[in-house]
DNA sequence: ATGGCGGGTCAACACGTGTTGGCCTACGCT
DNA sequence: AGCGTAGGCCAACACGTGTTGACCCGCCAT
């Protein structure tokens, strides 16, 4: 046998990945991805069985982040930004995710799985409020998700022409209040200056009971 | 004559504008747009002559942002989060245009337009260099349409949840960020602090050439 | 009354989709 | 050599889509 059904099966996946990424769910078809993978269509639906199972195969995602509980928490925002801006370029599911959750409500429900599950027990750890976390951790997502849309789906020619440095740089801070910023509309220095060591601010006045 | 012709070519666009709003160009089908309007499909071509005219002009969208000149620059970005969370509530071509433009190129185009043509000259009045300031639009197209993508789209939670004198709150201080903050990672106080009357930071270092 | 015509419906076409079942081919074993 | 089987291809189905052209009704001016 010249492949095993492992290796195809990865084929697909990865041609699966590319086209879901870049076409979203519906103008991704089978054909294509099968024609990518070279292949016959019905082999993807031999080994995955249907198109939203290829899908959720392919929009397997792992935000890969590791224990932070032990950074300090003023350089959360940095480690994140530096994390993300990483991660969404390696891995083509992000992009699968972000395009397809638009118009797809399992992509959609997996999002917010990632805020409430992933993310929200990492900013728990800087601000013990939980209902105030939950927030914290969507206006997160909001961040991220804004950046990327605009520089890899919309492609905004300003936001594209960022180096990684910069995107970094300016996302940083950006996440760091969200992370540790007050919610409503004052902006305390201390919350987000560098040079701050000021403990995570959570007052709890910040937030209605939601 | 019961129904003018433009009385049903309005109808049609109403329909349209759900349709696309809430499932997005490929799945909002003309079928189903016709039936919301309550005639015969083939009258959505007699009237717009192709679905992609008709998106053309379902989306048709204008920011609808008056002269802005004469604000003192750091209050622009609370003024800028009202006009925006009233405006994505009440016209529905601005959830058609996000929604649309992930996987619709025309859709992103005019997103890109938007931001070229009518944010820029606004940023322009705060921060005169002009490769900064389409830097600083394209920024705050992706606070807005990030925000927007997880409340209206992607319906995250704690996202959802927040009233609208909170998304304000939280979004006028992201913006003036975008407008006179600094580009790079320090986030000065003075930069984006309610009770500072200083001229837009627009230090030149803050940005590299793009 | 009677044409003309603006507004509307119907049935159908051509096409692309996800999905299915049958057939084939070449390798590794006995 | 013979055969089982894993891996793969082909043709087709059923369906939903955008789009088209023929037909129909009821109001207006003549």
């Amino acid at each position: 046998m010249r492949r095993t059904s492992q290796d195809t099966k990865c084929a697909i996946l990865a041609a699966a990945r590319e086209r879901f990424a870049t076409d979203g769910f519906e103008r991704a078809t089978i054909r294509a991805i099968a024609a990518d993978a070279g292949i016959d269509p019905a082999m993807v639906m031999r080994y995955f069985g249907s198109k939203d199972k290829l899908f959720a195969a392919a929009a397997e995602f792992d935000l890969g982040l590791p224990g932070l509980s032990a950074l300090p928490p003023e350089t959360l925002g940095r480690v994140l930004a530096e994390h993300f801006t990483r991660r969404w370029e390696d891995d083509e599911a992000f992009m699968v995710l972000l395009r397809t959750s638009v118009t797809n409500e399992e992509a959609a429900e997996r999002l917010r799985v990632i805020s409430r599950e992933k993310l929200c027990p990492i900013v728990t750890a800087v601000c013990p409020d939980a209902a105030q976390a939950q927030r914290r951790a969507g206006l997160l997502v909001s961040q991220v998700l804004g950046f990327a849309l605009c520089r890899y789906i919309l492609r905004i020619g300003p936001v594209v022409d960022m180096t990684r440095d910069e995107v970094v740089a300016w996302l940083a801070p950006a996440l760091q209040r969200c992370l540790t910023g007050p919610l409503d509309g004052a902006w305390s220095p201390e919350s987000v200056s560098p040079d701050s060591v000021a403990a995570p601010m959570c007052a709890p006045e910040a937030v209605a009971a939601g």
